[in-house]
DNA sequence: CTTGACCTTAGACCTTGCTCTAAGGTTTAT
DNA sequence: ATAAACCTTAGAGCAAGGTCTAAGGTCAAG
């Protein structure tokens, strides 16, 4: 069993991270310490593995919270769960690229259309364009509160 | 010259946004009533249109406090800066594309693991990829700090 | 003259994922 | 025995861009 701070050496995350992760109910220590020093064992280093791999593809502390609870319990899910939260986190994550894509866009053509010289900006056409409120390309309209 | 919610109902922004930009430096009321009340001329109107056609693009606030002083004052500003602005901006949109990309693949090679059925998860190919660890792609680290 | 719509301000709250501080207790090495 | 290095907690703070509340002042209509 090894120690908060070794838990971070061997996951590159930092004890206060652990500690966060363990509020927010990804992680906890297998046993405390009398004095209440948390201690972690190999299972619990797995854990923590997984919670990180799943944060580089990009999956959020509450999809992982789901993720974790079908792992602990593989028997009572099914394949489709799983997917379900990766289907979901593939259109957020298309949807933002295409979103970007649209700026990009934009940014290219604003950036075609000036000469980017030592000029005075008098008659930039990136300031003229944005002057002419000839943009326009909504950022989604994101969800207030859960849809009920 | 008309007041807030006037402006509010020209611009389509609130006017707790309004307030909100003034507050940041974006914005500012060409006059106020003896009690106080801001009354926006159409020239902040258009002011105003420039700062949503710039947040449209994905210009941040405090980018757009700099393109709004270049605006004010084009004679004493190149369009050199106006381009630096706007290239700084498109890195930045394509490197989070090129982000976002990264975790899109990574998630369909996942979805193309996995049965996606109503079988249990016990051997779900995503499951274990996160599980082994297979998944690498350190989303960029972000500067702390400014840079010094 | 009162109601209701509108305006003012400072400041709290939201989201997401940390990051850090303060104030204190524990362990380990010398 | 004592100092360094570690641990604990609650809670504040940050980034970004709003969103909203409270408590109160103002203005036009009826």
């Amino acid at each position: 069993m090894i120690k908060i701070s070794e838990l971070s050496a061997k996951t590159g995350l930092t004890p206060h991270t652990l500690r966060f992760y363990e509020k927010h109910g990804l992680i906890q220590a297998s046993s405390r310490s009398d004095s209440g020093y948390r201690y972690y064992s190999e299972a619990d280093v797995r854990r923590v593995d997984f919670v990180k791999a799943a944060r580089n593809i990009g999956f959020s502390l509450d999809d992982i919270s789901q993720l974790l609870s079908i792992r602990l319990d593989k028997q009572s899910h099914s394949c489709q769960e799983v997917t379900d939260i990766t289907k979901a986190k593939l259109e957020e994550v298309s949807a933002k690229i295409k979103e970007l894509q649209s700026m990009q866009q934009t940014l290219e053509i604003l950036l075609d259309s000036c000469c980017g010289g030592p000029e005075s900006a008098t008659h930039c056409s990136i300031m003229e364009a944005l002057d002419e409120g000839l943009i326009r390309q909504g950022k989604s309209s994101k969800p207030k509160r859960r849809a009920q």
